[in-house]
DNA sequence: CCTGCACATAGAGTGGGCTTATGGGCGTGG
DNA sequence: CCACGCCCATAAGCCCACTCTATGTGCAGG
C-alpha cells in the first residue's frame, strides 16, 4: 500500500479485475430469464438488495447500463443483451468444469465409474456428463483419467464400468465401439514461417523440426511418434495441453494438437494450422468395456449419448 | 443465519459456489505454464503466500489435489491437468467477454468504430477483437449493436468505420463482402415430439406452431418471417438469445436459432435439431462500408481477419 | 384508495483474500 | 562444505466486498 499500483499492459493479467465473477454472471442470466431482479434473487437464494447491488456494481465495473429498471420489472438493455450472451458462454464453460470436477471428486459411492483417456476426458466428457445429468439427475459419476493401458486395467479389474480410449488399437480383452474420429493438426503462431506455407509439410520435415510436446506417455504423442515412423524431437515438454497451446501462441514454436483442443484458437486466428502431406494423423476415439459384458444401466445411458453425438 | 441453509437441487443455482473464481483459475493456468507458484504469483502481481493459499483453497473446494509441490517447483497432478484444461475453456470465454465489454464501453476516442448486427456481435466479434488485439495491441475499438438499418445509418453518417449485417439484402449506399453464411436451425428439447421426427418438418407446420422467439425487430426473426412467407406465431417473446435457449432447454417449446448460437447445446444433446423441408433458412453474413470508401487502417485489419476466418 | 410487487437506500456484521514476516527443504557454485 | 538462491508453508493482522435487515418510493389493479 502507498506504493503505486502496477498495470501489466500486454499480458492477460487481471482478467479477474475486468470480468465479473461467476456469481454475478449467473445473476444476470437469471434476471434476463425471469424479468425481475427480485425473482432472480429468490432463485439464487439471496435477497433482493443483494441482487440489486450486485448488478449495479457489475454495471459500474463494465461501464455500461445492463438492465432497464422499472416499477414493473427489469429488462435488458441492448448492451445488456449482448453482455448476457457473452456471459452465457462463460457460464456454459463453468458448467462443464463443474460436471467434470464433481466426477473427479466423487470417487466412492458412485453408480457409474468411467475411465477415460486425457483427450476425451478434457474435451468430450464434461458435455456428456451434463447431458447425462439432464436425463438421470441422480446418477453419481466418477472419473479416472489415464492412458489406454490404465483404462483397460481398470475395466478388467471391475474398477470401472465404461472406458474411453484414443489409441490406434483396442486393448485385448475389451469390446469397443467407435464413437468419433480425431485428427491431429500441426499448428503455429500466425507469425511463424510455416503459417504462410501453401505446399504441405513433408513427414520428414515435421520429424526433423523440434516441436512443443506434451510429456512422454501422452496418447497424442504416441500417435505422433507412430505417424512419423520414429520419435518426434522435443523443443520443450510441457505438462498439459493448455501449457502447450499457450506456448505456441506466444511464438515458441510449432506443435501437434488434437483438433478438439483447437476450436477457438483456430477460428480466431490465434493459431494457424499447417497442411501436412504424407502423414496419417488421424485416430479413432472408442468406447470400451470388458469383452462380453455389454454395458447396462447408467453405463448404457452414457454410451448411447456418446455414439449419438459422435461425428 | 440460524435458519437452515437451502439447497436448490436440480436447478443450476450455486455454480459460483462450486466453481472457483476467475482469478483462481487464471492463477492455476499460470502455475501450469510457469511451473512454480511463486513465478505465477509474480506474473499476476500478487505475493507467493497469496498464490499458495489460493491454490490450496481451490483444492479444498474441488476436493482434489491439483499441483504436486516440491522444493524445486510445482507440477500439475493428473487431475490438475484435467482441471486446468477445463479452466482454460472458462478463461477463453472470459477473454471474449472482456474484449467485447471493453468495446461496448470505449465509445469515444476509439480508433476503430464498429457497428454490427446482434448475431455477429454476439458470436463472432469477440473472437475477432481478440485476434485484432494480438496483431495491433494499441487499437481501441468501440462497438455498437443494432439492426441493418442502424448499421447503415451509422456508416453513412461517418459514425462508424466498418459494419457487419446479417440481412438478406445489402442496404443501399453500402459496399459489402460476404464473410460467412449462417443457417437457422429449428431446435427443441430432447423430450419434445419433434426431436424424434425423421421426416422433415414442412414450412406450413412450422408456421402454424407457436414458437419461442426473440422480440420483433431481431434479425433472426425477420429472416424467419420471410422464410415462412408470413409471420411466425409467438409462444413467448424473450429479450435475448440466452433466454430463448434456456426456455427451449426447459421444455417450453421449439425455437429457431442461428447455428452460431448452438454449438455446445447440440453436441451435448441438451437441444436437438429438427430437419426442415421446404424452407430456406440461410443467410449471408456481410461486412459493409460506405460505397466507394474501401476500408483502410484498423478497419482494413479487422476486415482481413474476418474474411480469412469465415466459413 | 389500498394492497402487492417492483426497485432503491442505509447501516451493521462477517469472512475471504491480501499483505508482511518468518521458517524449513533442496540445489548449486565458490 | 557452507552459503546463497529458489522453492514452498505457516502465522497474524488488515481491509474490502458482499451480505443481511429494515426501511422508503413508484406504479398497477381491484
Amino acid at each position: 500500500m502507498g506504493v503505486a499500483e502496477q498495470e501489466f499492459p500486454g499480458f492477460s493479467g487481471g482478467l479477474g479485475r475486468r470480468v465479473p465473477e461467476l456469481g454475478a454472471l449467473e445473476l444476470l442470466l437469471a434476471v434476463a430469464r425471469l424479468g425481475s431482479l427480485g425473482r432472480a434473487a429468490r432463485e439464487l437464494g439471496i435477497t433482493q438488495p443483494a441482487a440489486s447491488s450486485r448488478i449495479r456494481s457489475m454495471e459500474r465495473q463494465l461501464g455500461v447500463a445492463l438492465v432497464d429498471r422499472s416499477p414493473t420489472g427489469s429488462r435488458l438493455t441492448d448492451a445488456g443483451a449482448l453482455v448476457t450472451d457473452w456471459a452465457q458462454r462463460i457460464v456454459e464453460a463453468a458448467e462443464a468444469f463443474d460436471a467434470g470436477a464433481q466426477a473427479l471428486r466423487d470417487r466412492r459411492d458412485s453408480r457409474l465409474r468411467v475411465a477415460a483417456s486425457m483427450t476425451i476426458a478434457e474435451y468430450l466428457l464434461p458435455g456428456w456428463l451434463i447431458a447425462l445429468r439432464a436425463q438421470r439427475p441422480d446418477t453419481a459419476v466418477s472419473l479416472l483419467a489415464g492412458n489406454s493401458a490404465v483404462v483397460a486395467e481398470r475395466l478388467l479389474a471391475d474398477e470401472a464400468d465404461l472406458g474411453f480410449v484414443e489409441g490406434l488399437s483396442v486393448p485385448t480383452g475389451l469390446d469397443s465401439a467407435v464413437i468419433a474420429h480425431d485428427r491431429l493438426i500441426v499448428v503455429t503462431a500466425p507469425g511463424h514461417p510455416w503459417a504462410r506455407r501453401r505446399r504441405p509439410l513433408a513427414a520428414a520435415e515435421l520429424a526433423s523440426t523440434p516441436l512443443i510436446l506434451r510429456e512422454k506417455g501422452s496418447g497424442t504423442r504416441q500417435v505422433l511418434d507412430a505417424a512419423l515412423g520414429g520419435l518426434a524431437r522435443p523443443l520443450i515438454e510441457l505438462s498439459s495441453t493448455t501449457a502447450v497451446k499457450a506456448s505456441v501462441v506466444s511464438g515458441a514454436g510449432p506443435a501437434v494438437l488434437s483438433e478438439l483442443a483447437l476450436g477457438e484458437e483456430l477460428s480466431a486466428r490465434r493459431l494457424v494450422s499447417v497442411p501436412v502431406a504424407d502423414v496419417r494423423l488421424s485416430r479413432a476415439l472408442r468406447a470400451v468395456w470388458p469383452a462380453g459384458h455389454r454395458p447396462a444401466g447408467p453405463a448404457r445411458d452414457l454410451l448411447s449419448l456418446t455414439v449419438a453425438s459422435g461425428g
